[in-house]
DNA sequence: GAGCTAATTGAAAATCATTCTCATTTAACA
DNA sequence: TGTTAAATGAGAATGATTTTCAATTAGCTC
């Protein structure tokens, strides 16, 4: 099978896979490059299409399956749009937060929590205790923001 | 038509439709009581059950339809799961994030903005305008964490 | 309070998204 | 290279959301 889009990122995918016993598949694969090369935040539409180009043809509900193991192992992130919509994208780490440009969808990483020093007093005077977050960053990259 | 369950958030959701020049119809009003009175984020399915209880017979497209009407006006705000499920709470006033048990689905309103202070240096040195953000903290409230 | 009008609703169909099933294929390892 | 459990593909099934359009209604005006 073609493997010929090998790099970093389908190394990091691999090892994680074979960490947990799980099958380092072609169609695996070709997700993680077409997601990570995009640079973007793609539908699931839009990552079938990817992998239907470089594999030939490839099931949809693979591609479901496989987006939700690899959310699951943190190998993909779910983006939600004020719209409504979803998105994927490649996030490579543990606790990544992305910005997502509006205009071209493109994301980018957030290394720094923009929550993790926050103080929760007001909330923890109320009993909560908080386990997680979601942080999403909505805004214009510096090629939409001259566009414009 | 029944209106006995107006009150407070009955009268600011009247007002702003107004504002608009939007009619506040009994469905309308009833899906801000449901989700008000809930005091948790609930399903499209379970806000069209809660209206259905109220007023008889509710067409499910008007709850959509009053929904994103409503996300838009500030109404109300949508909620996403880690387990990709989406869920609808109401949400007074205009810059409030919001705290959610995970197993009651409990929404608890987090006034104070956990991203307003953070320095953006690190993305705005790749040229990007952070123009908006979605934070969404998980947990569990007080009755929760006790009975686990 | 009755009439007018544009906005809204309801019901069902249409569309779109997601999951399931099961026979076939394949990666991983011996 | 053979074995085997895991993974895939195709399409059916399910579920979620949107659309359509005739009927209804809220918010005016008088």
């Amino acid at each position: 099978m073609k493997k010929d889009f090998e790099c970093t990122q389908e190394s990091y995918a691999r090892e994680i896979l074979r960490e947990k016993g799980l099958k380092s598949t072609v169609q695996r694969l070709a997700v993680v490059h077409v997601l990570h090369t995009s640079g973007k935040s793609l539908s699931v539409g839009e990552i079938h299409d990817g992998v239907k180009g470089i594999l030939g043809t490839t099931g949809l509900a693979t591609i479901y399956r496989t987006l939700e193991m690899f959310e699951d192992l943190g190998i993909v992130k779910r983006l939600h749009f004020p719209d409504g919509g979803r998105g994927y994208a490649f996030s490579q780490g543990d606790h990544v937060h992305h910005m997502v440009c509006v205009d071209c969808k493109g994301v980018f990483d957030f290394p720094e929590c923009p929550v993790e020093n926050f103080d929760y007093a007001s909330v923890e005077k109320q009993g909560f205790i908080v386990r997680d977050h979601f942080v999403q960053l909505f805004g214009q990259c510096e090629k939409c923001a001259e566009a414009a």
